[in-house]
RNA sequence: GGUCCCAUCGUCUAGUCUGGCCUAGGACACCAGGUUUUCAUCCUGGCAACAGGGGUUCGAAUCCCCUUGGGAUCACCA
């Protein structure tokens, strides 16, 4: 484990979706190792599943990844001397390999079809005994087997695993992790199509680009023995392992869509930040210390180690994540987190398309900044401090039922009324008529932020007022009097 | 079921390799106070864990074994 070769790592997704809220962790790992390193980080695209592959899940792949921060140094849209990155375009070293393993016999023609042994299987799980590959065409003679092939019977190549051997894993995480090759089937190593699968290009690519990292998900390491056979068949140097552990979903068991959101891109179009989710992913798995759990990126790197990543899975916990995005929206700059928040108040329509963060708009969007736990929440939360007037809610409109309120809106709006612009200090203004009126703050205050903003929650009412504008805080105070005077003649006709 | 992995508060974890500093630390959540014109923030305090059993040792969360529990995987997907 100590080998002094060049770190180059790579996450290798397949396009067959949108990227899985764990692969995004192990891209991060696999990026966190390689940028702690000095190394390279790359990312092959393992399209070998022709029925499944999609244009549009590899952009929304490469998509997120940017989204996160994961930069990759060779892949697709970047250079590298290692491509093709795309197992599609590496068929011609398959089949040298394929070549190679047929000449040599560590390959073989098998005739069975998948649904014949499917049977077998369904069989020997009925029969509750254990399924063991029945390795019919192991010791088919070469010659009957390529006429046969040649006759253009269908056929899959299958490893021949050589029995007895032992297979130990030398796993960053984990330490050895000890196998026996009598526990490996002649699994299947290239497709009818000619196409091979998973375990046996991941082996020759990681190869071919010089891997000398494997850091993964920990349900890839009991199919780690499959690649080692490779190697030791074709007589190449093994990489390093690491499997990390798996992200689990409120059920304990590996997250799945029936827990929850999976794909990366869901939380993108919910508006979490990407550093909180950054950071939330890390420490899924992952920590600095015994006590910091918000890191930035280059805080990351400079700890980074395999060594600190934990063995046992963890639960997306959606609370612990929900309070980091807060957290580090609370942190932003007011520019930034304005410009971040910009597109949903556009969406929403509460402001113009064409909108810029003019003065204003940066003063309620920062009177928001840190109520909110993600952008999108912004525009229901500010929506009361857009438009001629808001709209009172159940609480607004208790409080201004109460006895007084009119006097209290009149005095308020008076007060304001007088007052130079922008107000100096509207605390005074309020406590002076708090004291005319001979009431407590609160009293005061409570009628005012409900005539105001329609709710009794929100930012202070000097930074409301001041947003506002002297104009519409005075129309607003103004017409909700108009409204509760009706509303008292409806009671009184009533009574 | 076979193979493999894992096991500290409800959750994420520190501590485990290199036994003693651990009457087990931090964070989220929760509860109780406080600051504040409301909400939010912020501050203070509280609740809460070494899965069980055997060893080894002067001494074990830490090392070994067993049990139990959880998970992954068992495709012509990756």
């Amino acid at each position: 484990m100590t080998e002094s070769r060049p770190v180059r790592v790579r996450f290798a997704p397949s396009p067959t979706g949108m990227l899985h809220i764990g692969g995004a962790r192990t891209a991060l790992f696999n990026w966190a190792f390689a940028r702690s390193r000095g190394g390279t980080f790359l990312l092959r695209i393992e399209d070998t599943d022709t029925e499944r592959n999609s244009v549009e899940s590899l952009q929304s792949i490469l998509d997120s990844m940017r989204w996160l921060g994961l930069d990759w140094n060779e892949g697709p849209e970047a250079d590298g001397n290692f491509g093709p990155y795309f197992q599609s375009e590496r068929v011609e070293s398959y089949n040298a390999a394929m070549a190679r393993g047929l000449t040599e016999g560590w390959l073989y023609r098998c005739f069975a079809t998948a649904e014949e042994l499917e049977v077998q299987r369904e069989e020997a799980r009925a029969a509750k005994t254990n399924w063991r590959f029945d390795a019919r065409f192991r010791d088919l003679s070469q010659e009957e087997a390529e006429a046969r092939h040649a006759k253009g019977e269908r056929n899959v190549l299958r490893f021949r695993v050589p029995e007895g051997e032992d297979i130990v894993i030398k796993d960053h995480i984990r330490g050895e992790v000890k196998f026996t090759s009598n526990d490996v089937e002649d699994w299947v190593a290239v497709r009818p199509n000619g196409m091979p699968t998973y375990n046996f290009v991941c082996a020759l690519d990681d190869s071919a680009m010089e891997i000398s990292h494997v850091i993964r998900g920990e349900e890839h390491l009991v199919n780690t023995p499959k690649q080692i056979l490779v190697y030791r068949a074709l007589g190449l140097a093994e990489p390093e392992y690491a499997h990390v552990p798996l992200i689990l979903g409120q059920d304990g068991k590996k997250l799945s869509k029936r827990t929850g959101d999976t794909a990366l891109g869901d939380y993108i179009s919910k508006g979490y930040p990407a550093d909180a989710l950054f950071n939330f992913l890390c420490l899924l798995g992952f920590s600095i210390d015994d006590k910091t759990d918000v890191f930035t990126r280059e805080e990351l790197l400079a700890a980074f180690d395999l060594k600190r990543i934990s063995k046992g899975g963890a639960l997306f916990d959606t609370d612990k994540l929900h309070w980091l995005c807060g957290d580090w929206i609370r942190r932003m700059q007011s520019p930034s987190f304005t410009a971040a928040v910009l597109p949903y108040l556009i969406d929403a329509g509460l402001v113009p398309e064409d909108a810029s963060a003019d003065a204003n708009l940066q003063l309620l969007v920062a009177a928001f900044q840190e109520r909110i736990t993600l952008y999108s929440e912004l525009p229901a939360q500010a929506a009361g401090m857009f438009g001629e007037m808001p709209e009172y809610d159940g609480k607004a409109q208790k409080a201004l039922r109460a006895d007084g309120v009119s006097d209290v809106l009149e005095a308020v709006a008076k007060a304001v009324d007088a007052s130079a612009w922008p107000m100096e200090d509207f605390s005074a203004t309020v406590k002076a008529v708090a004291g005319e009126l001979d009431l407590g703050m609160g009293k005061v205050m409570k009628p005012v932020r409900a005539a105001l903003t329609g709710t009794l929650g929100g930012p202070e009412l000097a930074d409301v007022v001041r947003i506002l504008g002297k104009q519409r805080s005075l129309k607003r105070l103004q017409e909700c009097l108009t409204v509760i005077g009706e509303s008292l003649e409806d009671s009184a006709q009533e009574g």
